[in-house]
DNA sequence: AAGTTACTTTAAAAAGC
DNA sequence: GCTTTAAAAAGTAACTT
């Protein structure tokens, strides 16, 4: 009897250590992405159900903090890219998105595919653009996806796109590089969404 | 009368031999074989005409890939056999040849809005921050199905012609019964 | 800016790490 | 899970020219 407590509380102990480590790692990537504690709590309760529902088993801690934390930005809005996820935890972009469809799958957890509209507050505030300039982006990308043109593109390159047309038919312009840069695509991703959305929305040519 | 006609991409068939091989043995009956068991525990040979490739092991089973028809996959594994039964000619002339997966491509006819599909259709999954196309599971016929905005569509998993067929009119039905197309 | 190549996803088998 | 093969879909990336 006394070996089965010792061995309680031995795996008690292990427990709370790797949670104690798994939070500790939260706040590491967490605080590299500049998330809000909102978002971070909110990776945290993703996270310790995946432990109540035993779903660590044959997974890395790391890869599953990572993955919570992809999920927690996508439902909180305030959306991180695998890439930049990837960047800043230990884990490979393949090994998050594969942790991140387990999580989703086994929790009951559905999120909607990341909106183009979630990454123009970041993006513009990281261009210094003002808020009539996010306002024009947003109503361009919500016009977009009513005409299908966002299916099976790349949410942001969506937002890249849209957020470079709106700086430029609102005086604010900026350089496709700068955007690109921001947004993580390339120009010529930024050129053929423009295209397509000059062309096929209303906007006159305004290069 | 959905009738949807389907192209056959590529086949991936199996074949057991019924007998060990030496594959250094048979290697040079294969021009351009090439082998890295520290790598892959295979030979790879590819044949030019049908367009193949063929993954030879040591227990004498062998892998046959990309193949556009049953028949000319089965005429790249026999084509390849003949050649190896030159240095071993304890190489059966008759084995079994199992189809095990079957990838065609289809053209839906309309173009889809996935993130509309994504919402109403089960068992998907659709990442476009990752790929393009939106993931669909069908479980009869049990095969998978990449859905694009064009209309176009893969399908895979299968392990026959019909079962390519009928998943993709399966498909078409039901984003039809949810108004997706 | 156009072209080319290449990688993302899906399925499946093989032998072994 | 990985390694290796082939092939399509469409988007994106990285090099060349």
């Amino acid at each position: 009897r006394l070996r089965k407590w010792q061995r309680k509380i031995r795996i008690s102990g292990a427990t709370e250590r790797n949670l104690a480590f798994a939070l500790s790692e939260l706040d590491r990537d967490s605080s590299r992405l500049g998330l809000p504690r909102s978002v971070r709590e909110a990776a945290s309760v993703v996270y310790r159900s995946a432990v109540e529902n035993k779903l660590i088993r044959g997974r890395s801690i790391e890869g599953v903090v990572a993955a919570s934390l992809y999920a927690a930005c996508r439902r909180c809005n305030v959306p991180r890219t695998l890439d930049e996820i990837a960047e800043v935890s230990r884990v490979s972009k393949k090994e998050v998105g594969r942790t991140y469809r387990f999580l989703t799958r086994e929790l009951n957890i559905k999120l909607p595919p990341t909106s183009p509209v979630d990454y123009v507050p970041r993006f513009a505030s990281e261009l210094s653009l003002s808020g009539e300039v996010q306002s024009k982006a947003i109503e361009i990308i919500e016009k977009a996806m009513e005409k299908g043109l966002t299916s099976g593109r790349g949410p942001t390159g969506v937002a890249a796109a849209a957020l470079y047309i709106a700086s430029v038919l609102l005086g604010e312009r900026k350089t496709q590089r700068d955007v690109a840069d921001i947004a993580g695509v390339t120009e010529v991703t930024i050129r053929n969404r423009y295209k397509e959305l000059t062309e096929q929305l209303d906007m006159g040519v305004t290069l | 009368m959905t009738d949807v006609p389907i192209k056959v991409e590529n086949i991936v068939a199996s074949a057991t031999l019924g007998k060990s091989i030496e594959l250094p043995k048979v290697a040079p009956a294969l021009e351009g074989v090439e082998y890295n068991l520290e790598q892959f525990p295979g030979l790879v040979y590819k044949l030019k005409e049908p367009k193949t490739a063929a993954l030879i092991f040591g227990s004498g089973k062998l892998v046959c890939t990309g193949a556009k028809s049953i028949d000319n996959s089965v005429k790249a594994i026999h084509i390849t056999v003949d050649k190896m039964r030159k240095l071993d000619s304890e190489i059966p002339e008759e084995f079994n040849i199992k189809v095990q997966n079957i990838v065609a491509s289809a053209n839906l006819g309309k173009t889809l809005n996935l993130e509309a599909v994504a919402l109403d259709l089960e068992n998907t999954e659709y990442e476009p921050e990752q790929f393009p196309g939106l993931v669909y599971r069908l479980e009869d016929p049990k095969v998978v199905l990449l859905l694009f905005g064009s209309g176009k569509v893969v399908c895979t998993g299968a392990k026959t012609i019909d079962d390519a067929q009928l998943g993709v009119e399966k498909t078409k039905e039901r984003l039809g019964e949810l108004d997706l197309i």
